[in-house]
DNA sequence: GCTCTTTACGGTCTGCGTAATCATA
DNA sequence: TATGATTACGCAGACCGTAAAGAGC
């Protein structure tokens, strides 16, 4: 199984339409059909694909869900080796999750205090792409943040060897509507909030699949999912009733509208982790950032 | 990057000749010798093997690392899609554990009762190669077993979407020599044992990295690593001394030479899961042991 | 000097593009 | 009928095997 025919089978199974797969790719409608050929060929002979319309068969579809990580995988592969093998980078880049901003950004200032020359990106993603970032070499470091069980690490998409580094651990809270019945309790139970709307918010590691092993629920609702890496987003809508959501107390501050209640049970931590590839050399600033990051810890 | 190349980087990274892989993968010398040129050039002209002697450099080290785990996924997304195609099998193969046997049988012989003409392999195995089995279609089902915090899922290692059901949780017990100083105790914390040597029993789902999380040591001991798939030898060995692990109480009975103390802290299940391919039909066979076991749950 | 890898070269096969054909809305 | 996928065909490049050359112990 060839990755590139993969690679044209995802583009297909995408556009719905060999002809527009054919001009993203920069083949021709032939070959991008030929492409499809020669894999469903080599997988036995099975359809993958229905034409006209354009569409995912069964197989198809559970090939689909093999083929981005298996892509993924792939690129990572080779920025892995590649960053073996070259020079140190003189520019920084950095991905972070929002919750992660404060401690970066301190890190950054007491490095570029020191050398005046750093060179720095910070971008700014949801916690599964900090790491998909950090694997493809988009980003020498990274900073993701979420929920966790105490000891536990962060639980990041398998996108082969990272080396994580627990930075920091916050406590969590139940972010609820100030109007909300269990608003003034001292403390809550999660489990006792299995039932409530939760709000699914993966940019601040408290994505649906986190609130559900943290609450015991087995069925998740039907819910809000906020894409914004704005925590005053995020606040709005528990303000408005939205959902909730699980955030470190710090995070929440004084905003209207909204409390944070520390959650009692189970035991879970709001864990920061700075990953970096396993073999690589980060570079003189990469280096800095990393030692005032993890000096902290 | 073909995986085909990555393929035979791999087979001549073991072998350590190029030689040597060319008879083992039905290559010649040169194929074998272009083909590794052939993927260095692919990756920017990086070298990835030192020759004479035949050895990996950091590069290569690197990539060796993602290459399993690639090649793995490709094999599993093949299976996937050919078993969504494919009619059910007549015959049921099972990998489990060691310690899901129990249970296993009592389905199979259930079922065998229930339909004498029933065609069941079972084979037993550690819990990641269960995994691994089920995804590359080696196995319709698979029995996992192994330690994990309550509510969490088993650590898998990730070979692909897999439908993992719990099945049973039973409670963890350390497993010490009869005469060990903490042997008379009624219950223990395992971060008190931080310091103990751990049998590493990966066939036990009490591998090293398990007993680690579990008992917050970041250090790991140098251990004795059990490979079988035998309790009574493992057994054995906490019996005279060569360390401690992790087991579910009855596992243990009346071994002499061992006791097993129940652990008190943290919260730890022995848990079992069921696996199996997502869109797989596991034929008749497989969806009567299927529901002999997720019925007990 | 011997073993093992690399390079050179020729044949075959794959894979893409052009263009004609076919199927479907 | 028009849009879009498939098939036919020719050519360029990839890939493997044979054989000669080169490199390291």
């Amino acid at each position: 199984m060839d990755l590139q025919l993969l690679r044209t089978f995802t583009a297909v199974a995408r556009a719905g339409s060999f002809s527009a797969a054919a001009r993203e790719l920069g083949y021709t409608q032939s070959a991008v059909s030929q492409q499809i050929a020669a894999l469903e060929a080599a997988l036995g002979g099975v359809p993958l694909l229905t034409r006209r319309p354009v569409a995912p068969t069964s197989a198809g579809a559970r090939l689909l869900e093999h083929a981005e990580p298996l892509l993924l995988r792939a690129d990572a592969a080779r920025a892995d080796v590649l960053r073996a093998a070259g020079a140190p980078p003189d520019h920084l880049r950095v991905a972070a999750c929002p919750l992660a901003l404060p401690r970066l950004a301190a890190a950054v200032g007491e490095a570029t205090a020191a050398r005046p020359r750093l060179d720095v990106t910070i971008s700014v993603a949801a916690r599964d792409e900090v790491a998909v970032d950090v694997a493809r070499g988009a980003a020498e470091l990274g900073l993701a943040a979420g929920i966790a069980a105490p000891g536990d690490p962060l639980r990041l998409p398998d996108v082969g060897p990272l080396r994580a580094i627990g930075i920091a651990t916050d406590a969590v809270s139940v972010v609820l509507p100030a109007d909300h019945p269990l608003a003034a309790r001292q403390g809550l139970r999660l489990p006792d909030l299995a039932d409530a709307r939760w709000l699914d918010a993966p940019a601040f590691g408290a994505a649906l699949a986190d609130v559900r092993r943290a609450t015991g629920s087995e069925h998740l609702q039907h819910c809000v999912r906020y894409q914004g890496a704005d925590v005053t987003g995020l606040l709005e809508l528990v303000a408005v009733g939205a959902g909730l959501t699980l955030l470190p107390p710090w995070a929440v501050a004084a905003h209207p509208g909204v409390v944070a209640i520390p959650v009692t049970a189970p035991q879970l931590d709001y864990r920061t982790e700075l990953l970096s590839g396993v073999g690589a050399n980060p570079g003189p600033a990469g280096q800095a950032v990393t030692e005032l990051l993890t000096a902290g810890a």
